[in-house]
DNA sequence: TCTGGGGTCCTAGGACCC
DNA sequence: TCTGGGGTCCTAGGACCC
């Protein structure tokens, strides 16, 4: 809530700590020969991939997250290309976090290089929130290198810390008071609002509302009745009002879904080397579900063509699994279903959502599952040994084409972080 | 030269049951 | 010989986030 809300009750003062070009700066920090210079750190480099993170350097090019890599090229044709390393970013992030719980257990890990933490209790036994940022941010400078930067936003909620860091970047701080939120709805653009995207904005834009404080011109009913449940959290946004709590690291909501996809490079963009790269990401998928211990009974399938349309579906299972022919035969009877894999396949996804815990789950154990079962736990060490290209079951031609075009995808480490983190942004290394 | 990969949540219509 | 309403599951699809 904006906070203040009670007498004697001690105002919420809620911190949101982002990262300064994670990924790049994590780069830089690692090896002395890329700093001071413009590096952008992306995906694979067989295909043409999109930035995940640009060095201070690269952004003085007008190079930013999200823009393909061809794009940040023109416009910096001397910069340097840094395939991502996700393992090495989530073993920092875990560092960083280790370094603010110290300070409250109330830090919420909001992605692999943001949190939100709740200081109110702490705040002025550090001499006040800016100075409690400040030293958060020298003892993480001293702890992670001088390489690596964060920004800290501070307000009375998640919705305005969350906007009072981009006035604290690079490498700074902001608080935004009680008396300034007025000031603050009147200038924030609606889209700047973490959940309100394009679509919304337009949508917005249609009634007249640029800004957060247009929002004030229409009623909360007449919101719901435009947006849906959705209204309602835009009618408090309106206000400066964030009604989502805090949620603390250590009770982190469990995973719901389990999943991959992959731009698939272009010598597998018949429907037989995208059907090979469905068998690879069920394969994937069936692992991780068995190494976090779940199944789930829903399979969603997403395929993409050319003209970026997408084809897909989702069934429901009898039983949960987590058995990567169920899956793969699952998704193959959804490709069907839906007209088959398209002439060129330009991606191709699967997940298994609805998912529970294994032990949850009493299956009628066939015999040819059993024996299954056991085949599965058995490639599954010796991949947990050699890392995922030691063995290939199924097309073989693919996952070699895979592997050259990727150097091999890791082994996938399920170092549970946090779902948002550790699951989310993960680029694939070459 | 077209646009990666991992997720979450919401809505809407139809089927089915009571 | 006509028809209610609530609950839950399933499928499809859209929007959004980092």
């Amino acid at each position: 809530m904006l906070g203040g809300e009670g007498e004697g009750k001690r105002a919420v003062i809620i911190l949101h700590l982002d990262m300064d070009a994670y990924f790049a700066s994590v780069e830089q920090q690692a090896d002395p020969a890329l700093r001071g210079r413009p590096i952008v750190v992306s995906g694979r480099p067989d295909i043409h991939s999109v930035v995940a993170a640009a060095s201070r350097e690269a952004k003085r090019y007008g190079i930013r997250a999200g823009m393909t890599t061809w794009e940040a090229h023109k416009l910096c044709p001397h910069v340097t290309f840094v395939p991502g390393d996700p393992d090495k970013y989530e073993s920092v992030t875990r560092r960083f976090v280790d370094v603010l719980i110290e300070y409250t257990p109330m830090v919420e890990v909001y992605s692999i290089d943001e949190v939100f933490m709740d200081i109110t209790q702490e705040a002025s036994r550090h001499g006040g929130p800016e100075a409690l940022a400040q030293e958060i941010q020298s003892r993480l400078r001293a702890e992670l290198g001088d390489y690596i930067t964060c920004s800290i936003g501070i307000a009375p909620n998640k919705l305005l810390a969350k906007l009072a860091v981009e006035d604290a970047k690079p490498a700074g701080v902001h608080r935004i008071w009680p008396e300034d939120v007025p000031r603050v709805l009147r200038d924030t653009p609606v889209q700047a609002v973490c959940g309100i995207g394009p679509r919304t904005a337009r949508r917005l834009s249609h009634m007249g509302v640029w800004k957060l404080a247009d929002l004030g011109r229409y009623s909360e009913n007449y919101l719901r009745s435009v947006f849906g449940v959705y209204g309602t959290v835009l009618a408090l946004w309106g206000r400066g009002v964030d009604p989502t709590p805090l949620v603390p690291y250590w009770r982190e909501p469990e995973v719901k879904s389990v999943g991959h996809s992959h731009a698939v490079p272009r010598a597998l963009r018949h429907p037989e080397g995208a059907r090979s790269v469905l068998l690879y990401l069920c394969e994937r998928t069936g692992r991780r579900l068995r190494a976090k211990g779940l199944a789930g009974r829903v399979v969603h399938l997403d395929l993409r063509d050319a003209q970026m349309r997408h084809r897909g579906g989702q069934q429901a299972l009898e039983v949960p699994t987590d058995d990567e022919e169920i899956i793969f035969h699952t998704a193959l009877a959804l490709a069907k279903r839906h007209g088959g894999f398209p002439a060129e396949t330009t991606m191709v996804g699967v997940r298994v959502a609805s998912v529970v815990s294994r032990s949850e789950v009493s299956r009628p154990l066939l015999a040819d599952q059993a024996r299954r079962e056991r085949l599965e736990a058995a490639m599954d060490r010796i991949r947990d040994r050699y890392g995922e290209s030691a063995l290939w079951r199924g097309s073989v031609y693919a996952c070699r084409v895979l592997t050259q075009a990727t150097g091999g995808m890791g082994r996938q480490k399920d170092i549970a972080l946090t779902r948002k983190s550790v699951d989310s942004r993960s680029t694939p290394r070459p």
